[in-house]
DNA sequence: CTGGCTGCAAATCTTTTGCATCCTG
DNA sequence: CAGGATGCAAAAGATTTGCAGCCAG
């Protein structure tokens, strides 16, 4: 946590408490999620604050905003690289770690200059598959 | 055009102005873009319609929906398999064909019954890089 | 004809903003 | 103490929905 202070924030108890729902957090929550849940300790948090926050993490580096799904941001706090995957039915977020080796032939470039790159993996887990219904 | 009759879409001219509109379009507009371009064709055009003949052909797999911009969606009328290019200034993006062998360590899985994969690649397109500041 | 489609407006959902007050550093 | 942070409410965008009237098949 010590480090949040060298990247200039203000550590107040809504922001520790923010930062404490997402330390280690692998559920790739929404804004909405991070709202409910940190609203237990604080009734009084506003949406303002989430949203401020995890823009300030996000200008830090501190997390990712995933554009993962179509109808609402959601972040990830782990920031080493990492790839997806996703279950097309309940939307849930698994970290990949694999490392792939991704070169774009110079004709594909089209003069961009390539600064990263994001795989999405598409599937069905476990517990969707089991329940083989809708 | 033949095609979508057998789709079961019903073929009004807002549909044909849309479905022309999209027919090999690079840009991956956003519905908004759809609706200005179409709306000077068809002055009452509205969103609903858009967006109701995008979810349509989405249903019938003739236009991916694609989740890289943040703050809308944008569509993409090119349902062949491919990857994305963004600029990560101007928000343009650029279909990329080449081909790549994504395995999943079992590990890594989790169970998933794997069915796809999506690859954007970040990068700065020459026109802003041209344009160095901001 | 008839069911699906259109267009308008209102509703919904997510995210952003203005501003007075508060509190960390 | 000052400047950044909070919380509320209102605003802004994007998307969805209800519904009456319309038209392609």
């Amino acid at each position: 946590m010590e480090k949040y202070k060298d990247i200039g924030l203000k550590l107040t108890p809504q922001r520790l408490a923010i930062l404490g729902y997402l330390e280690g957090n692998k559920e790739h929550p929404s804004a909405e999620d991070i709202y409910k849940a940190v609203s237990k300790k604080f009734p009084t948090m506003s949406f303002a604050t989430v949203y401020n926050t995890l823009e300030t993490l996000r200008e830090r580096g501190e997390v990712l905003e995933l554009t993962i799904d179509p109808n609402k941001k959601r972040f990830d706090p782990n920031t080493k690289f990492h790839h997806h995957l996703i279950c097309l039915k309940c939307k849930k977020i698994i970290d990949i770690h694999s490392d792939y080796n991704l070169d774009i032939s110079k004709s594909d470039r089209a003069g961009f200059e390539i600064v990263g790159n994001h795989i999405e993996f598409y599937g069905i887990c476990q517990k969707c598959k089991k329940a083989h219904g809708s």
